[in-house]
DNA sequence: GTCTATACACTGATAGAC
DNA sequence: GTCTATCAGTGTATAGAC
């Protein structure tokens, strides 16, 4: 289907459309704030990424602290998406599995996004404060409820599920985080498609026997 | 023994001596960093909480990166530090065991330092990158051998000894860098001596029984 | 909607009195 | 060694032409 009229020369082509150039700006500030923080960041740097004059940006994004505020919450998203494998499970070695697969894909294919979130997190929180008290916290429940009921089953062994989790985000998350330092200790060469997948085997090996949901 | 003379007013009550002055900046210093990140903090921000003007910050240390620097470098120390305690055991349970303990106390312990670190890597490390090169790849290389031996003589199982190093830095230095979302999830207290006994007890079980280091 | 030019605030760093 | 006053440079944000 054409746009509403064919006449209009400013249709798609030159003229982008407004989801577009916030997209492409999205997309140049994560770049930008995992690099350089928030503070490090410069909205001519953003501008450069994205290939656009800097008053662009306020044009779409009226202050700095607002376009941050967005790229944190997108990041946040994509965090919770990785969720639901969790639930459709039926035991911890499929759940916490599937978990462990979903968010080392995450690390690898946003490491960007993953940068922001633990240098929000790190300095506070200031931005995101609000969703830790309430989605967070929630989610954290529900699966920690779940976790204990498989302890209950008798499908794994008795741990805190607390702190399972927190082991289940580090590690992860340490794979995007940390990635220049892993690249620096594999010889300057990122992570392979094989060593990413011995990385997502030996994690599984580790966590899923020692919960004692596999032998 | 009294400084060399006491006639001198200015002897130790008044007049900082330049060790003191330097470690009351690099402990400024090295909060502020944490909390803002280097672009965030500024050189007015560090002398406040020091309590100094900011002029004899610049005396003392003449720009802000090397100020930063010297924080950086006196954490990689600390780092570094609990390394030997892997050295001297003389199996997995007990090696790895101590490791997670003084890990974990370095995030308590040191948890501005831990995140100054994280963001330095997370940045790409532009300030200790040869660091990282050649002492932390000494190391590292030195640890993979001594598990790689354990594993030979049948002390665990035969998993990535690099991805378990990972494992164990992801997992102990989450508690400090994320600290403040752990806090949260802890209904927004800090956790508590038993609490931190808890955490350090289920990393040691879980990583332990799932290396097969013990039952 | 897009972009150039610019206002205004702040920061790192220094000069120079004490 | 310490501190006040200040400079030069940079950053966010905006005004206003197109």
């Amino acid at each position: 289907m054409a746009e509403t009229t064919a006449a209009s020369p400013k249709a798609t082509s030159k003229k982008m459309r407004r989801q577009e150039a916030e997209a492409l700006i999205l997309a140049a500030a994560e770049k930008v704030f995992a690099e350089a923080g928030f503070g490090g960041a410069t909205m001519q740097l953003i501008a450069d990424v994205a290939g656009l004059p800097k008053a662009n940006l306020h044009y779409y994004f009226p202050t700095k602290e607002l376009l941050y505020r967005q790229v944190v919450q997108r990041i946040f998203q994509i965090w919770l998406q990785a969720a639901d494998i969790f639930d459709q499970a039926e035991g911890p070695e499929e759940g916490i599995g599937a978990y462990i697969d979903a968010k080392m894909e995450i690390s690898r294919r946003h490491a960007d996004g993953s940068k922001v979130w633990a240098s929000e997190v790190m300095h506070g929180a200031p931005v995101i404060q609000d969703y830790l008290e309430t989605t967070l916290t929630e989610w954290t429940t529900g699966r920690i409820e779940v976790i204990e009921r498989w302890i209950t089953e008798g499908r794994m062994a008795a741990i805190d599920p607390r702190h399972l989790l927190y082991m289940l985000w580090a590690t992860t998350q340490h794979y995007a985080d940390f990635g220049h330092q892993i690249e620096t200790l594999n010889g300057g060469a990122p992570l392979d498609d094989v060593q990413w997948e011995d990385a997502k085997f030996n994690i599984k090996t580790i966590i899923l026997r020692g919960i004692g949901a596999i032998e």
